[in-house]
DNA sequence: ATGAAAGCGCTAACAT
DNA sequence: ATGTTAGCGCTTTCAT
């Protein structure tokens, strides 16, 4: 004895609605504010529901209300392992909101942020999320008057577009750098893959802070235009050992290049941390159980997630609210690679 | 005064066709169909579009159409490694075809998996993908009434509930358990993370393998409840060796594991591969990097997200269209940690 | 607590 | 090649 289904051939809260004997509006409201419908009223919607297995049309709930339940994030790739750690904060978070994401990919071009994010504009997003603080003008405009939160991540400075939640990437290479000093190490090396304005930043705070202690020189600074690996990792060791072949250490831009870095140094019997010392950025897992195990500046990518996430919907539930931007903080995770001497103690987990 | 309907202020379709001087649908054809307009008024239209700066909106798009261009993508784990591969295939797609992806997460569970299916098709994706065939009944059947395409991904097996991309993970573990036996080990172990339809399959197929050859021993098959890791792998070796000093190698079922049990190896101070052989499954990119490299189990994870976005978009193209599951090839990456005497080709990649 | 009417902004179907 | 009409399925506004 089931309704015949309308034209789309769609369940439709209007089925709903006739089949449990109250209006549209009834239906609408024991779905989105259940304590405004009566318990009785509301058992017999539910029940209608189920029975003819209707779903809702999330198209028509969004051009009626003007809001779609989707938050939008940019990232400027979505293979990098770097980004897995926000991203599960962010799903984390969005799943107990009952917000939907959609990850959109820009390849690190400003052209194509923007692109992106027009897109995710016609969506109505509840929120949009974007990676870092070098905007296009236009993306730049197109955010300040988007009508819904907007949340940079993963880096901090100034003129945040609005929401802003990260860490300062200069202070974080600036402190692996003075980490390496202070270990001894005098002929200091700096890996880095494909750049970033992160990576940038990072290896500037290596820059200043080396030179400082007199001990900068820019011969050991490799820039590779390839995608981060840990065989990338594994060449640039040597590449660096080639231009200088007393370097003692070396400043990895992440751990995939310090883990090929240290396999390198493996091959060439080369003794770590003795010999060579060698950290890492980000600290992933694996950093706690190589053999050695690897030094690498802890970075909050998880909290990132999950903080911007939250400013969203602190802010979906109070749109006047203003939230100064997130400065997390970031910390060395010191162990063996880095160790010279006995010393050298972490957790691993 | 009359009843004063809704203003929203965004600048809509009928703002661009009166500016422009046309009439509504020709704008909406000079967006979708530009063929189908004169090459004059779209350029009106166009500087229209330009002038007022107008953005389509998605939501009445797909009401009006009934249909959307999001592609629903259900994964049991968003933070695992072994999907990037395949979402990059996904991404790299879908941005050719003007689509947009939408991930979600289902934990490992039916009935999570259930309840993200219901949110997608409330969207009126365009496509769906869902990850192994291990459905509950009723997401079976919404998926096979489901109004757009829907791929089933990663494994392939009987009764398709519409297109299927993978491969065959029994016939994976039985490929690497009989290589380690060829290569002369005799106690072989399994190591798995927290188990999966998948990890199962692969299990069963090394353990059919090694029955026929007289070698199983099933106190050598370790599953652990936690998340697949480099320090799980760590862990388990020891685990292994705890049970069967005598244990000469090692199915991984994931190259971290893998990983980590290298590294417990060079802890404990044994050979690999003489005194013990690794094999890893997935063969990610660090694999051949390692000191010694590992052997592993290639799969095609990112051809797998590659060709599901194309049965998609081919279905989209012609709703006719019939296809075959797609059983991908896989195929083992020999290297060193399993080549006991000389021997161990393997290019670096 | 519930309902009626009026759109939200767009596109399908049918004109011309 | 372009326009007219009539919704798509829901939620808002205003009323009871």
């Amino acid at each position: 004895m089931t309704k015949r289904p309308r034209s789309t051939g769609r369940t439709t809260i209007a089925d709903v609605a006739a089949r449990a004997g109250v209006s549209a509006i009834t239906v609408s409201r024991a779905l989105r504010t259940p304590d405004r419908v009566q318990a009785a009223t509301r058992a017999r919607v539910e029940e209608a529901i189920r029975e003819l297995d209707y779903l809702p049309d999330a198209a028509a709930s969004t051009l009626a209300s003007r809001n779609s339940n989707v938050v939008g994030v940019i990232l400027p790739s979505v293979t990098n392992k770097v980004f897995l750690g926000t991203l599960r904060g962010i799903y984390d978070v969005a799943e107990e909101g009952g917000l939907q994401v959609q990850i959109s990919n820009s390849r690190y071009s400003q052209d194509e942020e923007e692109r992106l994010l027009r897109i995710f504009l016609s969506q109505r997003p509840a929120g949009l999320i974007v990676t870092g603080i070098d905007q296009s003008e236009a993306t730049r405009k197109l955010l300040r008057s988007a009508p819904c939160p907007v949340v940079q991540i993963t880096e901090t400075g100034p003129d945040p577009l609005d929401m802003m939640v990260g860490f300062d990437h200069a202070a974080a290479g600036a402190l692996a750098a003075r980490h390496l000093a202070e270990q001894g190490y005098r002929r200091i090396g700096f890996l880095g893959a494909r750049q970033d304005p992160r990576s940038v930043r990072r290896q500037s705070g290596f820059r200043d802070s080396l030179e400082q202690l007199g001990l900068f020189d820019p011969a050991r600074v490799l820039f590779s235009p390839d995608q981060s690996s840990v065989g990338l990792g594994s060449r640039q060791l040597l590449d660096l050992l080639r231009v200088d072949p007393k370097a003692d250490a070396v400043l990895c831009n992440n751990d995939d290049l310090a883990l090929g870095a240290l396999f390198a140094c493996q091959r060439q019997g080369l003794d770590v941390p003795n010999r060579f010392g060698i950290c890492g950025f980000n600290d992933v897992e694996f950093m706690a159980f190589t053999s050695p195990s690897l030094t690498s500046v802890r970075t909050p990518r998880r909290q990132i997630g999950i903080r911007a996430m939250r400013l969203i919907m602190a802010r979906i539930d109070d749109p006047a609210a203003v939230f100064a931007p997130e400065h997390l903080a970031v910390e060395l995770s010191q162990r063996r690679s880095t160790g010279r001497d006995e010393d050298a103690t972490s957790t691993p987990g």
